[in-house]
DNA sequence: TTAAATATGTACCGATCGGTAAACTTTGAA
DNA sequence: TTCAAAGTTTACCGATCGGTACATATTTAA
């Protein structure tokens, strides 16, 4: 139970970072939200960018876990685990609470190229990009880095899409752009 | 010279916020970066919100006129303007001062649905929209509002991959695909 | 049982937030 | 040339910002 205080801030921030924004958020909103009294939450991190880091690094953690269990879940092939990806990304646009990608908008709040809180959101989107490249790479793609590539482009702009509302079914679209671009990959 | 103030206050507080971002930029900044008082801020703007209301408008006149005519002069069929749409944003991302897209950051920092920035900035995802379905319309694509969409997910996902430098090449990587989906969607 | 560790609430710090008031200067059209 | 419109500077408002001090309560391990 003693550091469990720590986690469920982190957790709870997290949420609340999601819904309101970094720099729309106050630390005293963060206390009447999480119920973490000022004191503690200065315990534990130094500053507000410390908690933010540490809300980034919560967030890629269960994200990335959530994504690629899911993945794997819903699909058999290493093909059609790439597939799963946008079956995946469905589940999540249509579930409770979605607002958009916390690493989009963590890096889009503080732009500078060397912020720490930048660098740690680009850190996520690299380490996608590895998993699905490994994937395309074990169903015999000869281009896999492009075709990992593309299906982030195809998975961010789905992810953005649905949050501005511009089309009705981006993760379904996304994954009929998906397949397309997987079976001429695999096809030659 | 009398509108001009105005326009030139819109104007440069479209950079300021561009590259600092919208809550992270106070008006004292805006008075020290526009070189426009403060009162007379307030003489043309009720509330910092029409301020960005205003800034919203015209980022949208100015990247879709430019985005459209670069589209036109780099292609001669809809079809080959569908696919310049991804040279326009690859001179774009590579040109100074690319700081992703104003549209989605102001839309993650005004998450309410009913806020009035947040529906100005979805408003100009959707002109996008209706002119790339239309062009996709006159080149004799069937399902042109899956294509349009579609075209518009690999341009999200490359400015967000672009600011986040996820991929080196985002414009050419969404434009090979573009491609692809564009020869499919034409061959039937 | 007790003492250290770790919470808490409250009050506060200087700086900055969005926004206003008032007195003064520049500008442009009749 | 004159005068009102539109600009500026300066000072200010209450609220909130990120962050700290301190005295008190609760938890936990010996």
């Amino acid at each position: 139970m003693r550091a469990s205080i720590r986690d469920e801030l982190v957790q709870r921030a997290t949420q609340v970072f999601y819904q309101r924004g970094f720099h729309a958020t106050g630390m005293d909103t963060l206390v009447a939200e999480t119920g973490v009294s000022k004191t503690a939450m200065y315990k534990h991190f130094r500053t507000k960018d410390d908690l933010i880091l540490a809300v980034l690094r919560f967030r890629d953690e269960t994200l990335r876990n959530w994504l690629f269990r899911r993945m794997e879940e819903l699909g058999q092939t290493p093909e059609s685990q790439l597939l799963a990806l946008f079956d995946a990304l469905d589940e999540w646009i249509k579930g409770p609470g979605f607002q958009g990608c916390l690493f989009i908008k963590a890096s889009s709040e503080f732009q500078d190229a060397e912020h720490p809180i930048y660098l740690q959101s680009a850190e996520h989107k690299r380490l996608l990009r590895r998993h699905f490249r490994a994937l395309a790479t074990t169903a015999g793609v000869e281009n896999a880095d492009l075709l990992a590539n593309q299906l982030l482009l195809l998975k961010e702009g789905a992810i953005v899409s649905a949050h501005m509302k511009t089309t009705q079914y981006p993760a379904e679209e996304a994954r009929q752009a998906a397949g397309a671009l997987l079976s001429i990959a695999l096809r030659k």
